[in-house]
RNA sequence: CGGGGUGUAGCGUAGCCCGGUAUCGCGCUUGGUUUGGGACCAAGAGGUCGUCAGUUCGAAUCUGGCCACCCCGACCA
């Protein structure tokens, strides 16, 4: 009845985009391939820029805006982000329409109105970035700059699926420069750090920090690093990116800076970013077929009040204590909603909040009134308790706690049971097609390796992990030496 | 862009083979009874059957074009 959900086991896609369009987070919008973010899904959003936004502050940035449209000639100078993003850029050729004389009441694209020079739809925006740069940077004085912005960016999509992929997108994108290489790529670190951080504390789910072979990397870095997470089918997603842009952009750009010498020396750069993605890794860690199970630190509503009542004295007197309840909370700083609405039934609520993935739900009806308590139900383990009243507002700071960690480890196992070693090609194939998830294997270190493994088993290479032991071994494919195990996945 | 599929009320659908202007469920509105795990009864509103053309006395149904969307592949945060 009402809101079904496909489950996980019976189709992991379908269950997917059930939730997303049943707990209201977003929807497919009119334009191909892009989506509308719905109140509640955006909400999260916020909270996930809240959390970010503030651990950049911290660490020193500042946000800025620059302009969704970047000139063509601007967009390619960087030879290599350029040919990267050719063939999923938008571009805009005019700047005007007009009635359409051949049919009434249309309009048409004005062929007088015809750009100079075409606009590119920024896919990101380095280009347009750096050629500012240029003119904000001429000493070592003005370095480092350390800017962010929160934005959209378009990369035309062949195939979307909501949050995960859209042919519109909204993230944040920190590009800083400084003075010397070592100062970058500390940059490029403490940024992979802060997301790892985010991504685990925030979202509650782990990740593996690594650097990306040079066929996963961004076109334009010199390296990339990532955060790699497991969704509970197994398919890593890649959850965040943190470039070390070398000097390549200030060279196309013509970057350059005086040092204490007086000497003239070009810019390093670096550039990071995640996005609405995180929305999607969000739902595909945690959630059941019951619905979301939203980490307390990033749910729009913390706790949800329903109240029980037969008739308008029963809930007159319920929302007395409901009401004070509510107070209490929100004086800790825990959003409560109090859903006195009394045209549905208890039970439909119950089964609402659940799908919406409040973390944490109390009913309270005549039978709790008289005995001066109210039930508690947890999201993540849809455990039930009986509280005292007076104990309640003392009580759900700790659960909430509790919640967020338990959901941490949830993952954590789950990531741990499906990750696997293994020292063969078959073995590897067998893993992948078999159980998934995240396989440990030596690898040569050559593109032609990982791109014939891609080839015939559709796993790339998820990341080099920073943390690697040193371990000898041979490459599963080709019997080459290797010092390393890197992580495979079949991937989102 | 290749291969497959689908377009009927806000959503999900029946009807299509065998032409006669539309079925059912959910949701919505109103009234009443309900309310400790997705309430029930009654009344009601809501449809250019994707679109354009053709065949026909008559088209959701048959024919052709076009459009859109979905799934599988190539591409990807």
């Amino acid at each position: 009845m009402g809101k079904e959900i496909t489950s996980r086991t019976q189709d992991y896609s379908q269950w997917y985009i059930d939730l997303v369009k049943k707990a209201d987070l977003a929807e497919n919008s009119d334009v191909r391939g892009c989506m509308v973010i719905k109140p509640y899904g955006y909400s999260i959003w916020e909270k996930m820029q809240q959390g970010l936004d503030k651990m950049f502050k911290d660490t020193g940035h500042v946000n800025a805006y620059f302009p969704l449209f970047v000139p063509k000639s601007m967009f390619e100078a960087e030879e290599k982000n350029a040919e990267g993003f050719a063939k999923e850029c938008a571009i805009v050729t005019h700047y005007r329409l007009k009635s359409d004389p051949a049919h009434k009441g249309k309009l048409m694209v004005d062929p007088d109105a015809k750009l100079e020079e075409e606009l590119v739809v920024r896919p990101t925006s380095e280009a347009i970035i750096w050629s500012t740069y240029k003119k904000w940077i001429q000493s070592y004085r003005d370095l480092p700059l350390l800017i962010n912005q929160w934005a959209n960016v378009v990369r035309w999509e062949m195939r979307t699926r909501l949050f995960l992929r859209t042919a519109e997108f909204l993230w944040q994108e920190g590009h800083t420069a400084h003075a010397t290489q070592a100062e970058a790529i500390a940059e490029t670190e403490q940024m992979l750090n802060v997301y790892a951080e985010f991504v685990e504390t925030f979202m509650a789910v782990p990740v593996i920090k690594g650097r990306k072979s040079e066929g996963e990397r961004f076109p334009g870095a010199v390296d990339t690093y990532c955060i790699e997470a497991m969704m509970q089918d197994g398919k890593a997603l890649q959850a965040g990116t943190s470039h070390f842009l070398g000097q390549n952009f200030a060279d196309a750009f013509g970057v350059n800076f005086t040092n204490k010498e007086g000497k003239l020396e070009k810019v390093w750069g670096t550039s990071w970013g995640v996005s609405t993605r995180l929305i999607g890794a969000l739902i595909m860690a945690h959630s059941d077929d019951d619905g979301l199970v939203l980490p307390p630190k990033l749910a729009p509503i913390h706790v949800v009040i329903v109240p029980i009542f037969k008739n308008e004295e029963e809930l007159s007197k319920v929302s007395v204590e409901a009401n004070s309840i509510a107070a209490s909370l929100r004086k800790l700083g825990y959003a409560v909603k109090f859903d006195n609405r009394d045209t549905l039934k208890p039970g439909f609520k119950f089964a609402e909040y659940e799908l919406k993935g409040v973390p944490v739900r109390i009913a309270i009806g005549p039978r709790d009134l008289e005995n001066k308590t109210v039930e508690v139900a947890r999201r993540d383990t849809k455990e039930k308790m009986v509280m005292k009243i007076d104990e309640v507002a003392a009580a759900i700071p700790k659960l909430l706690d509790d919640i967020q960690t338990n959901i941490y480890q949830k993952a954590l196992t789950f990531r741990g049971q499906m990750t696997t070693t293994v020292d063969t090609y078959d073995q590897f194939k067998k893993v992948l097609d078999e159980k998934g998830g995240f396989v440990l294997a030596h690898w040569d270190g050559t593109a032609e390796t990982e791109a014939a493994i891609k080839e015939e088993t559709k796993a790339t290479i998820r990341c080099i992990p920073l943390d690697a032991k040193e371990e000898n071994g041979v490459c599963v494919y080709s019997g080459k030496p290797s010092g390393r195990r890197v992580v495979f996945a079949r991937a989102y």
